[in-house]
RNA sequence: GGGCCAGUAGCUCAGGUGGUUAGAGCGCACGCCUGAUAAGCGUGAGGUCGGCAGUUCAAGUCUGCCCUGGCCCA
């Protein structure tokens, strides 16, 4: 049956604004036509490729809004070269190894460190880690389809898959085979009684503020006995270790001798033995000596440059009883010098504590470490230098630090260590020093300690110069991220710390012979069974016995551990090492390890085919994560003979990525980061689909005592008490009319009224007992304990949903829309529903409402697309077409170069411009064109060029807003054409029609705009309402070459100001409505008269403006005096402005000043009144709600002015109020309607149309 | 403590190479329109351009120092 609605041309556009609604059938029809699929073959195997990287997410947390940027920054631009041509493959990706990982299993199975993890059996703690990994799969799927963006995640690559290991292991042993892999220390921050080490989050997690001894102990210099370096530490216990005392760059030190005790303070006894004099910074000389009081008397002064390399006695003696006299050799020139206890210079000694030298100690601390680091640079043979460490890494003293502290916990041990300095004259003062310190985030009574680890390192200094070309090469978005953030990373690279000693990760593919020192780095499962057939023989066995054991399990530990084969070189037996790699090593061989290159077959060609990637784009944070790695980890690997091996050829820089978008983050309407337990955080579902959130339920006996000022009275039957922030949050005003429902009460749900209440925290709701009973809830038991993070996980019956009912969520384009329009995407976004909705509005609703225009007449008028063929060609139909298809061809250009350059910001900023024009001017000046009955060439016109228009418009924001884009399509075109392409998203972008670009008619148009804008201000300011006719405008222009331009619109002025005559005049008097101002042209008089060009601007000021202009006219010149001197000023080096006269009903602008003429004659005035009449004709259609093609019978009656005026204008009236007939009655029963100081009674019914 | 970024109207943002009345949209107020109607439109009020110095005839724009926020690193 085909109905009526079926029969339109289009499909009438729903009134009601509900947006996640039609997204959801437009899901449903991408779906049923496969349309992504097909995007990504419809152009043909041999279109160019587009490659975009998919930086991987971790499915072990809900993805939040940081995530939806990036989503959505992600999408854009595949979409956008899809329709361009390409072959836009968006190959999605999971990054499922890391230390976060293990820890939220050990979350799960309220276990901690190491040994509790091996007790617990590495093998199933490993497959927990993997089902932890994919918790929140279900969750990140539906919000990357809900927001539309098109990624293949049914082939997405995953970091633990046995292929993507391999790969790993690939380029490890690339970089092992050229000795880019060493073995070193790190410092990390270490759980001894766990022997773990922690992640930075946790480190974070665990900061305690307390009391360290802060000691300030004296180094003596070897070659000048009684000179010591004042050195400061608060970690005493490292003192034994020991080995440079470091000083800050470019600073005065200053040699010091200790005097009498400072008046009025109390001085602590020194014994300082033979050390006569000390050196600290000048800078802190005064802070020392209030320390002491004692007076410290400068004898002497030094700088860092002159203190660097001097040796010192280190304070104990643990190492250098041994190896004082060790040296070794330089690397740059043949001499040995000491390893150990000198003066070396380092940026991170700071000046607002302590002596300005630091005791370094570089198993414990990672500036520390840095710094040896450094030092070890310097020898020919860098690992000669061993690393000076006196603890075991359970925390206690080795042995040779000999007693009473060997075996001790090396804290415990910071009294008696301070007590042996003093007694050995070592100690200039101790006091205690209060600062946060980490502890141990699971046990809260032991503190970490920072302690350097046995690691592997990738040798990435010595490559780092082909990094900074590559990096050089990348194309930054915003550019200041090439040399500012990530150029000063790499400027302080340092190299990378590859291994961790954990269990879920890849394994570091390094195998050493326990007979010999023979290492190996085997790349693949293959090479290893080639190795020892037999080598996974206990994986098979495994397997067997479980079924359900995944392959790719074989490639990481316990497995691996077990896999051995004999050693090559002797009769000794190859073991793995026990470590796992940094999963950001992981992440950097994304490139080729997505395709399992180079095992993989056809890994070779997809390779080839994407790389580099075209563009990625990730937040911010990740300068130091995935952008480094990525960077860092193709430029090792990839180096010529590897590229020519790989590639079959050389490519320039850069790669693995051309271009990188740096996101922002999303912060929330303060621009305060959101966070879940601050429950400053809006969940995408609000914005996407329900405006609903989950509130935790208190009762009123629950505030009392607390904060929270409730007046008793407002909680009551029928209304919800919550804090302002939520209220707020779910963009309601106080009093607004919610829904709540419950868990526990499937079905059941309440109205009530929101009210704020101060000082409640976020995410509660204080509800009447009777409304708790009525959806069978109870309360949470935490009361203004309560914290937003943990109410998801409340029981269901001390929860309620609050919705808004009313109000539709703005839905995923709105979202999307909202972070590509807002802001530049490298800006951090205030993110709120309330914010989204505003630019909604401020394009969607808008271009909403113009198709829902478009449509309403097309079905009228019966117009479909086919008559686009009867319009008149583009040149010859009304200025007002010429100027939206001029407008929108521009619009394409702009759009389309700044999507090329990946300037998502400023295409928006097009798209929303070309909209306004398009509702606040072309159609509200068209409006009249689709009224008429019939479809005359005008109307023809106007219906073709609105249709082209919101075509292209579809396609110029289908890869902005992909939702109600396919929406306009399938309404617009493909409804009539159904041999049209079948989404708007397989179609092609649109191409500027540039023979259509009249930028001369855009120019006129913005001066027209702005003449009218200046009438409406006089009108405005003048209380002159728009709907009296007025006798006259007069226009005085600035720029004689506008003159012209406007007098072709003169109509259209005249029509929008209601005026009957315009007059256009340059730089004229009006009855003396218009001045004169002139003024130096700055640009020109500047550099001529200098520091003169004020008196002039003074001196310009004061002539008469009309005649001076006269003159200027006349004669080509100006004379004026300036002070006592003549100048004289050519027309180039004035400028004269027309501005209003005060007192006259006129207003200036740019383009010059607008005079209205206000004198009503008696006729102007029945004009009016006719207007009114329509006006009020019309306000009765509307209350009566008649469709806009009724017609209807009117019967007025009234003052003897109106009579006659709505005699006089009776043709008018029938045709503006679509009255057939317009009776003239005695009196009619009726309200009487003022109209001024006449009266009119109205009455109309609807006829029928026959 | 260091580095980078940002700070312009109530909000979100524009403001090549310095040029003298600092712009837009939204919000707000007032008004208009009533054949896009829970829509559309106009006008207006809001700014010591984060602060303080400096360079210059002239600074939102250049320089220095400082303050606030964000991120990264200590």
């Amino acid at each position: 049956m085909t109905s009526h609605a079926d029969a339109l041309p289009f499909r009438a556009v729903d009134p009601e604004l509900d947006f996640p609604r039609s997204e959801q059938e437009i899901l449903e029809f991408w779906r049923r036509e496969r349309v992504f699929e097909r995007s990504l073959t419809a152009r043909g195997p041999e279109a160019p490729a587009f490659t975009f990287y998919e930086g991987p997410p971790t499915a072990n947390g809900m993805p939040h809004n940081g995530h939806v940027l990036t989503r959505v920054m992600k999408d854009l631009f595949p979409r956008f070269q899809a329709m361009q041509g390409k072959r836009a493959l968006r190959k999605g990706g999971w990054d499922t190894h890391g230390l976060p990982v293990e820890v939220e299993v050990e979350k799960e199975l309220r276990i901690h460190g190491k040994a509790a993890i091996q007790a617990y059996g590495v093998e199933p703690f490993v497959r927990r880690c993997i089902e932890s990994v994919f918790r929140y799969t279900a969750e990140w799927e539906r919000l990357t389809e809900r927001i539309g963006f098109w990624v293949s995640l049914e082939d997405a690559y995953v970091t633990f898959h046995k292929s993507y290991v391999e790969s790993v292991w690939w380029a490890l042993s690339r970089l092992f085979e050229r000795g880019l892999l060493y073995q070193g220390h790190k410092v990390v921050w270490w759980w001894a009684q766990g022997g773990t080490a922690l992640s930075s989050g946790e480190v974070g997690q665990g900061y305690k503020t307390v009391d360290d001894p802060s000691v300030y102990a004296l180094f003596p210099l070897v070659e000048q006995p009684h000179r010591a370096l004042v050195v400061w530490t608060t970690t005493p216990w490292t003192l034994p270790s020991n080995g440079y005392a470091a000083v800050r760059p470019s600073t005065d030190y200053c040699v010091v001798r200790v005097g009498e005790p400072l008046p009025k303070r109390k001085a602590q006894p020194l014994e300082l033995g033979p050390v006569e004099e000390l050196i600290v910074a000048a800078a802190l000389r005064e802070q020392l000596s209030a320390k002491l009081g004692r007076e410290l008397e400068v004898v002497g002064s030094s700088s860092s440059e002159q203190l660097e390399g001097l040796r010192y006695r280190p304070p104990f003696d643990t190492f250098a009883k041994e190896r004082w006299g060790w040296t070794a050799k330089l690397a740059d020139h043949d001499e040995e010098v000491p390893q150990w206890w000198r003066v070396i210079v380092e940026d991170f000694v700071a000046l607002d504590s302590g002596t300005g030298i630091v005791h370094v100690a570089p198993a414990f601390g990672e500036d520390d470490g840095r710094a040896h680091a450094r030092q070890r640079q310097r020898y020919a043979d860098p690992d000669a230098v061993e690393l000076l460490s006196a603890v075991e890494p359970d925390g206690s003293f080795k042995e040779l630090v000999g007693t009473p502290y060997a075996g001790r916990w090396v804290k415990d041990c910071d009294k008696e260590l301070i007590a042996e300095l003093r007694a050995r004259r070592l100690l200039l003062h101790e006091e205690l020093y209060r600062h946060d310190y980490p502890f141990c985030w699971r046990a809260e009574q032991d503190p970490l300690i920072q302690f350097a680890r046995p690691a592997w390192f990738i040798r990435t200094t010595a490559e780092l110069a082909r990094a900074k070309a590559n990096n050089q090469a990348i194309q930054w978005l915003p550019p200041h991220v090439k040399d500012g953030r990530f150029g000063d990373f790499l400027d302080n690279n340092v190299d990378w710390a590859l291994s961790r000693e954990r269990f879920w990760g890849t394994p570091l593919n390094v195998w050493l012979c326990e007979g010999c020192d023979h290492r190996e780095a085997p790349s693949s499962v293959a090479e290893l069974t080639q190795r020892n057939p037999h080598a996974f023989d206990h994986w098979h066995a495994a397997k067997a016995a479980d079924p359900t054991l995944q392959d790719d399990l074989m490639v990481h530990k316990p497995w691996i551990d077990e896999v051995t084969y004999p050693c090559p070189r002797c009769a000794g037996t190859m073991r793995r090492v026990p470590e796992v790699i940094d999963c950001w090593f992981d992440s950097g061989c994304m490139p080729f390890a997505q395709w399992g290159f180079p095992q993989l077959e056809g890994s070779r060609e997809k390779l080839k085919e994407a790389f580099p990637a075209n563009f990625i784009s990730e937040a911010i944070d990740q300068t130091r994560g995935w952008f480094y790695s990525l960077l860092m980890v193709s430029t090792l690997v990839f180096d010529e003979a590897t590229q020519r091996e790989c590639l079959g050829e050389t490519r320039p820089w850069p790669h693995p990525y051309e271009r990188c978008i740096v996101l922002g983050h999303v912060s929330d309407r303060d621009g305060k980061k959101e966070s879940k337990s601050r429950g400053n955080y809006t969940p995408p579902d609000i914005i996407l689909d329900k405006v609903s959130m989950e509130y935790a339920v208190l009762e009123l006996g629950q505030l009392e005592g607390g904060r929270p000022a409730v007046d008793a009275s407002a909680s009551r039957r029928g209304v919800a008490l919550i804090a302002r922030e939520d209220l707020e949050g779910m963009d309601l005003e106080e009093g607004a009319e919610v829904r709540l429902t419950s868990g526990v009460a499937p079905g059941r749900e309440l109205r009530v009224q929101l009210r704020v209440a101060k000082h409640l925290p976020r995410r509660v709701a204080v509800l009447a007992p009777e409304d708790r009973a009525e959806l069978g809830l109870g309360v949470a038991p935490k009361g203004l304990g309560q914290r937003p993070v943990e109410v998801p996980e409340l029981p269901p019956e001390q929860r309620v949903r609050v919705e808004d009912p009313l109000t539709p969520a703005p839905g995923a384009d709105a979202f999307r829309w909202f972070f590509y329009a807002s802001s530049p995407p490298w800006n951090n976004t205030r993110h709120s529903l309330k914010n989204v909705r505003l630019y909604q509005k401020d394009y969607l609703v808008k271009l909403r409402n113009v198709y829902a225009f478009f449509t309403i007449y097309a079905n009228i008028d019966g117009w479909r697309p086919g008559r686009c063929a009867e319009a008149r060609p583009v040149a010859a139909r009304p200025l007002l077409d010429r100027w939206l298809l001029s407008e929108l061809a521009l619009t394409v250009q702009a759009v389309t170069e700044q999507l090329e350059q990946y300037h998502a910001y400023d295409a928006a900023l097009r798209l929303v411009d070309l909209v306004e024009g398009l509702s606040n001017w072309y159609l509200r000046r068209s409006r009249a064109r689709f009224w008429g009955s019939g479809l005359g060439q005008d109307k023809l016109d106007a219906y073709a060029t609105l249709h082209e228009a919101l075509v292209t418009v579809a396609q110029l924001t289908a890869p902005f807003t992909p939702f109600f884009a396919e929406e306009l399509y399938q309404n617009l075109v493909r409804r009539a054409d159904p041999g049209a392409a079948v989404s708007v998203h397989l179609t092609d972008y649109p191409r500027a029609r540039e023979e259509r670009v009249d930028a001369e008619l855009t120019a006129q148009m913005r001066a027209v705009r702005e003449t009218v804008s200046l009438g409406l201000a006089v009108r405005a300011a003048n209380r002159l309402k728009v709907r009296q006719p007025l006798a006259r405008a007069d226009v005085v222009l600035n720029d004689a070459a506008l003159e012209p331009a406007l007098r072709s619109h003169a109509l259209l002025i005249q029509e929008e100001l209601n005026v009957n005559e315009l007059r256009l005049m340059v730089r004229a008097h009006t009855d003396g409505a218009v001045t004169f101002k002139l003024q130096p042209n700055f640009r020109v008089l500047g550099p001529r008269l200098g520091k003169d060009v004020q008196a002039a601007k003074q001196a310009l000021a004061a002539v008469d403006g009309a005649q001076a202009f006269a003159e200027l006219g006349r004669e080509g010149r100006l004379r004026v005096l300036v002070g006592q001197t003549p100048l004289e000023l050519s027309p180039e080096e004035v400028s004269v402005g027309v501005s209003a006269a005060p007192g006259f009903a006129a207003e200036t602008g740019k383009v010059g000043v607008v005079v209205l003429h206000t004198t009503l004659s008696e006729e102007l005035v029945d004009q009016g009144l006719l207007r009114e009449l329509v006006s009020r004709v019309q306000a009765l259609r509307k209350e009566r709600g008649l469709a806009f093609t009724d017609r209807v019978r009117l019967r007025l009656s009234g003052t003897e002015r109106i009579e006659r005026v709505a005699r006089a204008g009776l043709g008018h009236l029938q045709e503006e109020c679509l009255a057939s007939t317009v009776e003239l009655l005695e009196d009619v029963s009726a309200p009487e309607l003022e109209l001024g100081e006449e009266r009119v009674r109205l009455a109309l019914e609807r006829l029928e149309v026959p």
